[in-house]
DNA sequence: CATAAATTTGCAACTGGTTGCAAAAAACAA
DNA sequence: TTGTTTTTTGCAACCAGTTGCAAATTTATG
């Protein structure tokens, strides 16, 4: 078997606290007994077992990081981002796939039993019951990427959806487009819902504009593009404001496959700036998510309720803007 | 606090030991004492501690996923793919991050204190030390998408990529081009390495054709569009093989910018097939690695590992197809 | 040098489970 | 009914660490 804290303390002929004083920060140990064990730990290659000393400081460093989205691009840098910001601050991410068939019960029970110190949801829903799960197993949770409100269930991090769809819709009459359309992910999706309310207020607010609103039923190329092709054979609008970048690609796709093109016949504005926006075969238009704070607010948040888990859970909104390429023509002199 | 086995003991009047065997699959335990049990469980909301027990069993159920692939839109699927797979045997994924600054090293002790019950490397290449390590530490470790050779240091699951190479470039002989081209990834890339040789292999084989090789400094669009605009303007092949589909994409984003057009003037056949690869604005011919299978195979030869942990390592190679989309040109009739 | 104060050390009990073993209970046979 | 066999149960020791406390050691002070 492995080597064990006995181990090290007979080799070093010290008594087993010693040993476990010596591996520990600011415990009361003299340099003289920490120079052997560590002479000891080294000759025999010996590692602390971070589980077994969880179980009396009933701390893992374990942090439950639950996931749907492991078809959008963007979430790889979502996972590269959030992994590094936990290895950073010394936490190991415990990676949960939230799929379709496995329920949410079980994936928070799963997490209890590993005794994970807290939890991040990355994911723009939140399965229900997950809040109340989290609070009941005194779990601190963040759900990154999530809905702002007043008074939340659960810590979330994300952006403003309604101000998002705002910007959007001012950025494309900006431009001068009059003629605007919405294309949303699923319809009973939070992001989506927020998104086109923003979108519809600022149409709404000014006259001799006028707006059309659909949905694709996922955030994803096919979708776009099966979307937007359905649209073009209706008579599309002057210009979409698409709510995600792989939506907004899938929908270029059916215009340039229409023998039509972007900007010059139809305009489009994305949601996210993922890497691949900025390709420059692609070279979308869009609405800049700071991905990058977003994760690092969410890790700071969870690694502040460790120490205080009970604190009453906030939002914090991240602001966006918009990043300008060639999916819009330019604006009027 | 949360709730231990004592709590439940106490309120279901039964002894620690039955508890514990309620919660084991297969223990001796009668029915009427399980059900007490059950309901005391029930009642308290009582979840078993894996990593308490794993310090008797000598088993976490956790499984080191290590990457450092966290740009590649391919390795998305792989996260989801592993994920799953894991699931469905018990398994949970321990995600290590191997960033350019952390040392391998950092990876292998971090694995060994969590008390890991075996390792997936998905990765081209294995950080030098990292067989040996794991090794010592007595970890199964497999190393998926990486060289297959007939000895290994550690287990291996991939593909051919010499064969890869040459299904390449007999692809490409097949369809009429004579003036061939490379363009791999990082020189000293295993992978690049390798699909680079079996390319130039077929490509010996036959009279009155030409070829030429060049490789981008990483797996990644920038690098394929900045090594092949280098190409266009040094006058270029008639056909290449790009050694990845990002790769592949970068390229053909030189080749529209310059005015020219795949697979008209160049044609290109990737490898990897992923998802991306199909869209239909990108539609990309390549190679298709089943990636699917390759997960599988390394989840499941992990969990029999788990029982045999010193079976001497093996290389398990995948077969590999080409895809055919539109980015070669039609076969001569 | 003796004494007081500060530091270091080891013992033993604890974390939340598992398991070998012997005793107790239940099931079966005579 | 009794004796035998089988099943179930609880005790106690163990897994690999941590930690409060009192004893032992070192250092500082008079």
């Amino acid at each position: 078997m492995s080597v064990t804290l006995k181990d090290v303390a007979l080799r070093a002929g010290v008594s087993r606290s010693a040993v476990s004083r010596a591996f520990t920060e600011g415990a009361s140990v003299s340099a003289k007994t920490r120079a052997k064990v560590e002479r000891a730990a080294e000759e025999l290659g010996y590692q602390p077992n971070a589980l077994a000393s969880s179980l009396t400081t009933g701390r893992t460093k374990l942090i439950g990081l639950v996931s749907n989205n492991f078809h959008n691009p963007v979430f790889l840098e979502v996972f590269d981002k959030c992994t590094r910001a936990l290895q950073e601050k010394g936490l190991r991410p415990l990676l949960v796939n939230l799929t379709e068939e496995s329920e949410p019960t079980q994936a928070v029970r799963l997490l209890r039993q590993y005794s994970v110190d807290g939890v991040i949801v990355a994911s723009s829903t939140l399965p229900p019951g997950f809040a109340s799960a989290f609070r009941a197993a005194q779990i601190p949770a963040v759900h990154t990427f999530g809905r702002l409100c007043p008074s939340p269930d659960v810590h979330v991090v994300g952006i403003d959806n309604i101000d998002c769809g705002r910007m959007a819709a001012r950025e494309l009459i900006r431009r001068g487009y009059r003629k605007l359309g919405f294309l949303g992910g699923p319809i009973d999706a939070t992001s989506t819902e927020d998104r086109c309310q923003g979108f519809r207020q600022e149409v709404s607010r000014r006259r001799g504009l006028t707006a059309r609103f659909c949905f694709a039923p996922a955030y994803s190329f096919q979708a776009g593009r099966d979307r937007m092709a359905a649209l073009l054979s209706e008579g599309a609008a002057e210009a979409y404001f698409c709510a995600d970048d792989v939506l907004s690609i899938g929908a270029m796709a059916a215009i340039v496959k229409a023998g039509l093109r972007v900007p010059d016949d139809i305009g489009i504005i994305g949601l996210n700036d993922m890497e691949m926006a900025g390709w420059d075969s692609i070279n979308l238009t869009t609405i800049r998510q700071p991905v990058e704070k977003i994760i690092k607010t969410s890790v700071d948040l969870i690694v502040s309720l460790l120490d205080d888990p009970a604190r009453t859970p906030t939002a914090l909104g991240h602001p966006c803007h918009v990043v300008t390429r060639g999916t819009l023509r330019a604006l009027k002199p």
